[in-house]
DNA sequence: TTGCTCCTCACGTCACGTGAGGTGGC
DNA sequence: TTGCTCCTCACGTCACGTGAGGTGGC
């Protein structure tokens, strides 16, 4: 039987209301070139044929899939040449958008973890006030993109073996060693002072207690230099002395040590 | 100690070093009133103090939640007002945006389990060109908007328990009927004639066919009628009887259901 | 004549990317 | 004087939503 063009014809807003799109849609579609109605009439109607239904239902379809607009024109035109490199080419557009999805997967997977773990510290009244939140989501923003998650687990685990006393009083320590070093940051002491190298083999040995016995305690102390270095200034910041004297003293360990 | 204005200072271009960002997302932060820097120079370059560090510090370590521009702002400016009801109102915000994540997953879920099973069919040869692909896409589109899961995995099995010969058989049948109704259409022949209510009755019959025996059965059943009360259109449109010929086909049978 | 549908601009969305064309400080 | 950095427009992105202002057919 011969395909003839005697057949129905819809209104813009029939098409519509059979397909669920909105009108707006469709001249969007038209616009682009992706739907174009076969016809017009005298007064600029739009009048849409069965072969114009046909290919709208197939652009659904594809847009089912997540695929954008201009994949969808891509595929429909390769059906119409139908050759056998076009179901691989298909094929290939399939998997990638597979892959796309399973990134997008992961991602929103960390999201939903950082953000829950977030909201358990509110509810568990650990983060008294928008401040102490702020604090805590800049401080967890920095160790999530300096240690693995395995690594924070032993951080984590090393924190517990060393129980709340010996993790106070260590941060007591280290206040004091943040004071005698801005100190000589103040005073202009050259970084190669055996008074200063003195200091920073305390800082180092202070950190060691932090970091898991040994082997795996290597990279993470390691991580460790390596958050102070490029988010020094950052973690400086959120501390009780100014800011600015803070990125100076990050400047001036990584100087002194250098030595 | 009483914060001094007199501290170090960031050109544009340091910042965006310091921090990862690029220059055009600071110029935009600035336009938006988001992190305008506290200063200008004589010949208009912008100044960041250690205040706007801190503040960009803040603005990152939101974003990597996953929140909006605006959402940040919103919680920034309740940080500074400090009150109870600003934790509550974070809290709130935080539980609304992992709703909207787990809704995403949810739907990348769906995407996801749909373009695998198209590439298994195209890896297991069901789909020789596109042309099949795209058919067989579109019949499953309309298939997943009108059953539930369940559902399908009823139809599936009662599939399977008639056995292949039995649905081609009734495809056959089916084909017989289309026909048979087709010319009614063509002749005219009204609604309420007898020799059109006994083929109504014998496509129901068909139908029930592949409908699971007892209760679940007139879930399927119902729902299968909604599907070709609204989209039979489309389902006509890719057999082998003109498009526009199924469409009248499918008005004409729910007027004849109607009596 | 009154509704309803249709038409074509054209701006807005979200968070910037990417030039264009020009100026300022070392 | 030469680079490098900085500046301000201003268009483009993606798939439309939302008016504005006007015309056509029953």
């Amino acid at each position: 039987m011969i395909e003839t063009d005697g057949g129905r014809r819809w209104s813009i807003g029939e098409l519509a209301r059979a397909s669920g799109m909105t009108v707006r849609a469709l001249h969007h579609y038209d616009r682009i070139g992706l739907l174009v109605p076969q016809e017009r009439t005298v007064s600029g109607h739009r009048r849409y044929t069965g072969r114009d239904l046909r290919r709208l239902y197939r652009i659904r379809a594809l847009r089912a899939l997540g695929l954008s607009l201009e994949a969808i024109a891509g595929v429909l035109a390769s059906v119409l040449t139908g050759q056998d490199d076009d179901l691989a080419a298909l094929r290939d557009l399939l998997a990638a958008q597979l892959r796309g999805l399973e990134e997008q997967a992961v991602r929103i997977g960390e999201l939903r973890e950082r953000i829950g773990g977030l909201l358990q510290r509110i509810d568990a009244r650990q983060m008294p006030d928008p401040d102490q939140f702020m604090a805590t989501l800049e401080l967890i923003s920095v160790y999530e993109t300096h240690f693995t998650p395995e690594q924070r687990d032993r951080l984590a685990e090393r924190r517990a073996e060393l129980g709340p006393e010996a993790v106070e009083a260590a941060k007591r320590e280290w206040a004091a060693l943040v004071e005698e070093l801005l100190a000589h940051v103040a005073a202009g002491t050259p970084v190669d002072d055996p008074r200063v190298a003195g200091l920073v083999a305390r800082w180092d040995a202070l950190g060691a207690r932090f970091h898991p016995p040994a082997e795996p305690g290597r990279e993470t102390a390691a991580a460790a230099r390596r958050m102070w270095r490029d988010d020094g200034a950052e973690l400086g910041a959120r501390l009780p002395w100014p800011a600015e004297r803070m990125a100076a003293l990050v400047g001036y360990l990584e100087r002194a040590r250098r030595i």
